[in-house]
RNA sequence: GCCUUGGUGGCGGAAUUGGUAGACGCGCUGGAUUCAAAAUCCAGUUCUUUCGGGAGUGUGGGUUCGAUUCCCACCCAAGGUACCA
């Protein structure tokens, strides 16, 4: 009987479906085991073969651990707000409701394909309402509550106002905006509402602030980086600049610390946990104020290194420091002004990717050193980022080497301040080695104790303290977008935001005519005309009825595409729940995931987002564990062969990739679908594809065009994606979940290349025929079974074979080695074939170690095992290592260590018996060619060095 | 620039604590079966060689009886870098 992988992987795939096989209960006496995947978007171009393998990998894992007797939840959903469906509505008007709809349902035609074990049941997507009142629901508790430095955690808003009118703010320590004033509890109460409302925003943990955007004028909308390209926006190609904004923002620094002490506690990969320790950024230091001579103003810097203030030569602040145009003399106006617009067009990352450029203006103006009253040049460079700290910097141009190259640049002396060190090639930032010399009180000192001494005379003057510093900035929270979640917020009669009551949730997104920003520059959601709040009958009404009396306007932008994922996995424990965001039952069952697979590039974004809501929900009462997920595994990406075509500068002819040479080409992708396994292009194909190309002259070789070819990751957006459809057809989704595993080490990235499928396609048409061994391959193996009684023929080496193969299995699995367990079940199957075993004893646990790989084959192995329920209920089986003993053992004898021969040995030869052995052995004489050896190394069970 | 990861045959990769480098699969070569093909099976396949052997895990150095594995320096590629998700 023929393996026929089409009918068998369609009737499992029904048969999991109708049986509800894999629906967790919120209760059970067997121990919980959360298995969680990073849930996906729907793009439109569908799921590729990069998507399924961190997939592919957890369900592996999922059905593993059904195996060894645990209550598995696995769940998946979409993250279905975001940017792709709302471009595609801009160019099509296409709602992107329907859109999101139309790709949802192919991804999980896709997905059921694959034979995935999800609770289907629990899936939640973050664009349904139903879904996303829980995000809007967060958000207003976030804004109902403020962190208590004291508690060290989030606590009710209420408690804060109740604090206020007792005592007023100067003894609250709490996290809050720099710039909040000082008041007393009669001040607090002869505050207008509005007055009120405004200081309170300063400690909500969501709160309204200026932030920076990427500003594109002509396309009148803000862009994400990844948008721009070279400084001019990716679509047009138009200027960009950076503008401020006032913004929802997440007060995410309040829990940089307990961010960073949390890594300590959760098994993530080290890089991860590396990139989000540098993202989060703790530095110890100072802050130090420093006066502008002549002016009333001041300002402060944070430094690392206090001890070096005696060697500050010039102070420099950010372009964008908003003491810039105050303090900017009059005859340096034309110059800093000129500078500050040069540098609203270059984006963050280039200017601090760029080391190699030195620019800067002098301001004309000078702070004050604090200790001896000089004055110091205020510059303005633009390797300063006004996010950054305070937007400004001491510089101390001996002891840092950026300060140091600006200082060279522009003609500002270096002071030295170390003791016996040269400077005149560079900077000398060596901390442990540091002795302090002309610097006043600080002279002879090493680092820590000058930086301990400088603190305690910068305190006594009240011009600064130490501190801790936090590279990590408060989260932006509002997207001038359509196709997100509407905030819950209204503005009020004072213009100060206002919450609507929870139980009028969800808001949902109202209709717009187009999905653009609006004329006057507000986002999409200014397009729409039913968008205004009515307190008194608690709903959406028409813009029309606005009076700011009892019908308010409504917040225009909409929350980030991280909003939806930051409680997901939180959500999945009780989906359907229409009046908490989950039970109190399920969250305490559940707790936690156990196990989290998803990518890297997630690591400073989604994953310290929704590790921050988590110590919320926590803080507050909602979640029991501080931490949502104990252990994460980082798949690699696939990588894919993109194909170019080489358009020539000038000319636009598109030549062939031999002919190119010294010519000066644009690569442009082609669709990979358009070349053949020679790289030639099917031109007319391209030509169709891309009209523009339509009557480009295209220089052929030997009447072909040749593409160039290069190793990308596979995206949609470089045209190299290959579709798992075509495979789940022609070769099953066995084969499939097998091959994407066999590609590599799961955490690594790896190229993707089809013409190896044929191996492990092979590998199941001989695991197939190992239970078909009957007449005309039939079904057939020997022992006892259910149904009838035989006797079977069992051999020690099966069992050898197959308890090897539970070993390694384990193993790997327990480790997520999975691409060395399809090389193990290959050999398993390999060494029973030669074996020719037919014996029930070794076949049935067989079919279960193969079952989280290749669950389809073994369910249709099982049943015609004679079992009528799935194995997917089947338990896992044990191994016994009595099997595996070995009486013998071969030695690799090596000399100078390179081995020469093996000699088989007595596996319990001691040490002294294998060296004599191996010395009265002819073969090492041969070697030795009469010379003694200086030492021989017996290693027993390993292996034999003879030095000499 | 900074942070992170990786570099082993023609290709994907294996080598779990420093102990036989190249498991397993693809591809390729030869053979069996077949009218032929598909499928299947068998044998071989790191390079080099005067057939004794010699060299070999990105490059250069180091530690060690022994290094793909540990240390130092460098080169190359990929990912991230705060509004892609």
């Amino acid at each position: 009987m023929q393996y026929d992988f089409n009918r068998i992987e369609a009737k499992w795939q029904l048969y999991w479906a109708k049986n509800q096989t894999f629906k967790a209960e919120n209760s059970s006496d067997k121990e919980k085991f959360y298995v969680l995947d990073m849930f996906p978007y729907p793009s439109g171009a569908g799921l590729h073969v990069g998507h399924p393998l961190g997939y592919i990998a957890s369900d592996i894992y999922a059905r593993y651990k059904r195996h060894r007797g645990f209550n598995v939840l696995h769940p998946q959903g979409y993250d279905s707000f975001g940017l792709p469906a709302e471009q595609y509505a801009i160019q099509t008007g296409q709602h992107p409701a329907i859109t999101t709809e139309a790709n949802i349902k192919r991804y999980r035609e896709q997905l059921d394909k694959i034979g995935f074990s999800f609770d289907w049941s629990r899936e939640v997507r973050t664009s349904d309402p139903k879904y996303y009142k829980w995000t809007q629901w967060i958000f207003i508790q976030l804004f109902n509550s403020w962190y208590n430095k004291g508690s060290d955690k989030a606590e009710d808003i209420t408690g804060l106002i109740a604090l206020f009118e007792k005592e007023g703010n100067s003894k609250v320590n709490a996290v809050c905006d720099e710039d909040t004033e000082v008041f007393s509890a009669e001040e607090w109460k002869r505050f207008s509402a509005g007055r009120q409302q405004e200081i309170l925003l300063k400690y909500r943990l969501t709160y309204l602030a200026e932030s920076e955007v990427n500003w594109c004028p002509a396309l009148g909308t803000v862009l994400a980086n990844d948008e721009i390209v070279n400084g001019v926006s990716e679509r047009g190609g138009h200027p960009v600049i950076r503008k401020k904004m006032t913004q929802w923002s997440m007060r995410i620094s309040a829990y940089a610390q307990r961010l960073l002490d949390g890594l300590e506690k959760i098994d993530w990969p080290q890089p991860l946990k590396d990139s989000q320790t540098n993202w989060i950024g703790r530095s110890e230091g100072a802050s130090v104020t420093f006066k502008v001579l002549d002016s009333e103003q001041a300002f402060a810097v944070f430094t690392t290194r206090p001890d070096t203030i005696f060697g500050a030569s010039f102070m420099t602040l950010a372009p964008e420091h908003e003491l810039v145009p105050l303090i900017t003399t009059s005859e340096r106006k034309a110059a800093v002004e000129a500078y500050i617009e040069t540098t609203a067009k270059r984006s963050e990352r280039d200017r601090m990717a760029d080391v190699k450029t030195i620019t800067g203006v002098f301001t004309g103006a000078y702070a004050e050193h604090p200790f001896t009253k000089e004055p110091i040049p205020i510059w303005i460079g633009d390797y300063v980022l006004a996010g950054y700290g305070t937007g400004a910097v001491m510089s101390v141009p001996c002891g840092d080497q950026r300060d140091y190259d600006f200082a060279r640049h522009f003609n500002i002396p270096i002071p030295n301040i170390f003791d016996g060190v040269d400077i005149s090639e560079e900077a000398f930032a060596d901390k442990e080695k540091t002795v302090i010399t002309n610097s006043g009180f600080l002279n002879g000192l090493p680092y820590k104790k000058a930086v301990q001494r400088v603190i305690a005379e910068l305190e006594k003057i009240g011009q600064g303290k130490g501190k801790v510093n936090y590279r990590l900035r408060d989260a932006v929270f509002s997207r001038q977008r359509y196709w997100g979640e509407p905030f819950p917020v209204y503005y009020d009669a004072d213009g100060m935001p206002r919450m609507i009551n929870e139980k009028y949730l969800p808001i949902e997104l109202p209709e717009v005519e187009k999905y653009l920003p609006t004329e006057t520059g507000e986002p999409p959601l200014g397009n729409a005309t039913h968008w205004a709040w009515d307190i008194e009958r608690s709903a959406v009404v028409s813009n029309d009825l606005i009076d700011h009396k009892t019908v308010f306007p409504l917040e225009l932008n909409t929350m980030p595409g991280w909003a939806g994922s930051s409680q997901y996995f939180n959500r999945y424990m009780d989906p359907h729940n229409e009046t908490e965001i989950f039970s109190r039952e399920a969250i305490d069952y559940w707790q936690d995931v156990d196990l989290y697979i998803g990518g890297s590039e997630h690591a400073t974004g989604h994953l310290l987002y929704s590790r921050f809501w988590q110590k919320f929900m926590y803080d507050r009462g909602w979640v029991p564990k501080d931490e949502y997920a104990k252990k994460l595994i980082n798949q690699g990406m696939i990588t894919g062969t993109s194909a170019f075509v080489y358009r020539e500068e000038g000319s636009g002819k598109v030549i062939s990739k031999g002919l190119i040479t010294d010519k000066r080409v644009t690569p442009i992708h082609a669709d990979v679908s358009f070349v053949n396994a020679s790289d030639e292009l099917d031109v007319d194909a391209f030509k169709k594809w891309q009209p523009e190309y339509k009557d480009a002259e295209f220089v052929l070789e030997d009447g072909k065009y040749v593409v160039g070819r290069e190793i990308e990751k596979m995206s949609k957006s470089k045209y190299n994606v290959v579709n798992p459809d075509e495979i789940c057809e022609q070769y099953g989704a066995d084969s499939l979940r097998l091959y994407e595993m066999f590609l590599g080490p799961l955490e690594q990235s790896k190229p993707w290349n089809t013409a190896g499928i044929t191996g492990v396609h092979g590998f199941l048409k001989k695991l197939w025929r190992l239970y078909h061994s009957g007449p005309n391959g039939e079904f057939y193996v020997e022992g006892a079974s259910p149904s009838k009684g035989s006797v079977e023929d069992l051999s020690a080496e099966s069992l050898k074979t197959l308890h090897k193969t539970i070993k390694k299995v384990e193993e790997d699995i327990e480790n997520f080695s999975f691409n060395t367990s399809v090389a193990t079940f290959m050999i398993c199957v390999n060494e029973l074939t030669a074996q020719k075993c037919k014996s029930r004893t070794i076949l049935e646990p067989l079919a279960v170690l193969v079952a989280p790989y290749a669950p389809h084959i073994s369910e249709e192995l099982w049943e015609k095992l004679g079992h009528s329920e799935s194995i997917a209920t089947a338990s896992w089986p044990t191994f016994n290592p009595e099997y595996l003993v070995e009486s013998t053992k071969e030695y690799p004898i090596s000399f100078n260590g390179k081995k020469r021969f093996t000699l088989e040995l007595p596996a319990d030869m001691d040490k002294e018996a294998i060296e004599t052995a191996v010395m009265a052995h002819e073969k090492t004489q041969e070697q030795l060619q009469g010379r003694t050896p200086k030492k021989v190394i017996v290693v027993p069970g390993r292996i034999v060095n003879i030095v000499g």
